[in-house]
RNA sequence: GGAGCUGUGGUGUAGUCAGGUCUAACAUGUCUGCCUGUCACGCAGAAGAUCGAGGGUUCGAAUCCCUUCAGCUCCGCCA
């Protein structure tokens, strides 16, 4: 019983005769005086009984326009009807606002229209939260009604800017005299890597497509057919949990090139990427990006995808620790592992509380624990200090460069462990301390990353990058015997913490491909069942070539000043990779099951 | 697979830790009436939630316990 359901009774009217001159949103002073024709939805209706005002929004703005008697009784009887997200045509002249009432925080703010006919194209429910921006909305509502969500001028600009990203890229790339060739989206399912999302065959009973998690092996088979450089702004899927940045299906810029050395791909990434930025927000990006290798990422910032809009960096106290009389830090390094700490700055007063807080953070990176030293005029404070020596003490607030009023953090474990939960302390810090700001684009290549590290759980290599990889050349005698030390000629591209994109020098002889595949414990067999094309391909002339995959979605992201890539997407999914909108995912007819061979293994819930 | 946070009229929140004074409060929105210069219009009035769902404890549950669903963040997973 609603009003809103009763008001759709109303009969929508036609258009037909009509046709729109001007986006609301454009119309300025020197509009004054047009006639003009415009269509959109009502933001707001402001009721003076015998004075109508309404602000008619499009994409490109809002704009008052005013129903009055003086200029039509009929107009304003309609306009009495007229409620929030209709759709309304109106018909009227462009005048300058009478003195005193023009609006300076509206782009159309000295001006108004003066409405001599008007239409109700559609009436609407009144909407389940505000078109407007920073609307705290739940989540699950704004994805239910995603269409009225992307009305908000904020959605629409991210769109826009993703628009601009894209056409930037294409721009720039055929500037470049890269070519954009479509790869298939039905392929075939490749070991390694994420789980594919699988689609049934109907004309090959038992037999599935898999979904691309990306188009790697085709844009290296178009670079043996000589297309040189390609691009592709594709869509790629990954059957694998969901983050903030990571959704089931999402969109790469994707680029190959022929003839070509790390330092030729780095260099027209980073031209690329100048370009999308000073033509989506007019940012300006001095390039060449400062590298660091992995090894020093990781030493530094705990990470291979380090922010470096602040510092906080790790300082090693190993070599100290390996002789100090804490049990928990000498058995550490030890047992073959690292003592290393982080200076938080001017947290020297956090109470027992908040750094039981940090501890916690901590363990769910499997740390076992923090020890910590508050920095005070007399030295450092902690219960932990009696294990130490007073020189120890000193020299390692010197190291650190602390100074009363901040607190240093340890974590003493494997390297892996340690590196993980400092990097992510570190990270928080960042954060917590104000020192990631939004308008600081700090890009940076991570380079020398490993080729290939050992995977307990598999008992074998498996490669960093992917298995098409290049080792470094000066790197491949270990290749046989010290598979672990062997470097892979791979570079990601990191920007404020968030890894966008990465890429290699490809693998071009079948010989080495070959190596790389016993490497990973791949036998000959299923090396040539699943990538015997690429192989064969191999033989017939294929050039050195590399390349490299950005995550458009993330770069948008950034770009937009947003936390999550949904906020960039048009249409996204839950962490439960469903649809709100849609349904999807959904059960299906036993039909079309049938039709496709395709048995059910899952227990149905009585409905 | 695991951890944490959230879920109260259409929307956003208060109330939950110390169960009864909650026959659930506030803002906004909605509806009705009045209003010719508003732009967060104003004024007067009205309707609207059994507190995500299910079960339990209790004389009594929004509040405590268990289960479950959904969204978000993170670990694992994934480049």
């Amino acid at each position: 019983m609603r009003g809103g359901i009763n008001r759709l009774s109303y009969a929508a009217e036609l258009a037909n005769d009509l046709r729109r001159t001007h986006m609301c949103g454009v119309l300025t002073e020197a509009d004054v005086g047009r006639e003009v024709v415009l269509m959109g939805w009502v933001q707001k209706r402001r009721d003076h009984g015998g004075l109508i005002f309404v602000d008619l929004r499009d994409r490109w703005g809002l704009v008052q326009v005013v129903f009055n008697p003086d200029y039509s009784e009929e107009a304003l009887k309609k306009a009495e009807r007229i409620r929030s997200e209709y759709v309304i045509a109106v018909v009227g002249r462009v005048e300058k606002r009478p003195e005193g009432t023009d609006n300076p925080n509206l782009p159309t703010g000295a001006i108004e229209v003066h409405v001599a006919e008007a239409r109700i194209l559609n009436a609407a429910k009144t909407p389940p939260f505000y078109i407007e921006d920073e609307v705290e909305v739940d989540e699950n509502i704004r994805l239910r009604y995603r269409y009225l969500d992307l009305r908000r001028p904020e959605m629409q600009r991210a769109l826009q800017l993703r628009h601009r990203a894209a056409k930037a890229t294409r721009d720039f790339l055929d500037g470049r005299g890269f070519i954009e060739v479509e790869t298939p989206m039905l392929t075939k399912s490749t070991p390694e890597g994420a789980r594919d999302y699988l689609v049934p065959s109907r004309v090959n009973p038992g037999s599935f497509y898999a979904l691309p998690q990306s188009p790697q092996l085709f844009k290296q088979i178009l670079m043996v057919s000589g297309i040189d450089r390609y691009f592709q702004i594709v869509r790629c899927f990954r059957d694998e949990d969901l983050r903030a940045d990571r959704q089931p299906e999402f969109t790469q810029i994707d680029m190959e090139m022929s003839f070509v050395t790390a330092e030729d791909v780095m260099e027209v990434t980073e031209s690329m990427i100048a370009e999308i930025c000073q033509q989506t927000t007019g940012l300006e990006v001095t390039v060449p990006f400062p590298r660091l290798t992995y090894q020093d990422a990781l030493n530094r910032f705990g990470t291979d995808k380090p922010d470096l809009r602040f510092g906080l960096e790790l300082v090693d106290v190993s070599d100290l620790a390996a002789g100090c009389g804490f049990k928990v830090f000498r058995s550490a390094v030890q047992a073959g592992g690292l003592v290393k700490g982080i200076l938080a700055t001017g947290c020297g007063g956090y109470s027992r509380k908040e750094i039981d807080e940090l501890t916690q953070y901590a363990l769910t990176y499997k740390a076992k624990g923090l020890a910590y030293f508050i920095v005070t005029e007399e030295g450092l404070k902690a219960p932990i200090t009696k294990f130490f020596t007073k020189e120890e003490l000193a020299t390692i607030q010197t190291r650190f460069g602390a100074r009363p009023g901040d607190l240093i953090l340890f974590v003493a474990d494997q390297p892996s462990v340690v590196y993980a939960a400092l990097g992510a302390l570190r990270k928080m810090l960042g954060e917590r301390l104000g020192l990631t700001d939004n308008a600081d684009y700090r890009f940076s290549w991570v380079v020398d990353f490993p080729l290939l590290e050992f995977d307990a759980d598999e008992g074998r290599y498996v490669a960093v990058h992917h298995m098409f990889t290049s080792p470094r050349t000066d790197d491949l005698p270990l290749l046989a015997e010290e598979p672990g030390r062997v470097r892979a000629q791979a570079y990601d591209l990191v920007l404020n913490g968030v890894e966008l994109g990465g890429g290699s020098i490809r693998i071009h002889r079948r010989d080495l491909q070959e190596q790389v595949f016993t490497a990973i414990g791949m036998s000959a067999d299923e090396a040539l069942e699943k990538f015997g094309f690429l192989l064969e391909a191999f033989d017939y002339g294929t050039p050195p070539h590399g390349g490299i995959a950005f995550g458009f979605d993330r770069l948008v992201m950034l770009l937009a000043g947003r936390q999550s890539i949904r906020e960039v997407m048009a249409f996204p999914k839950t962490q439960n990779a469903a649809d709100l909108m849609t349904g999807a995912p959904d059960t299906v007819s036993r039909g079309q099951l049938r039709e496709l061979h395709i048995g059910l293994d899952v227990k149905k819930e009585d409905k």
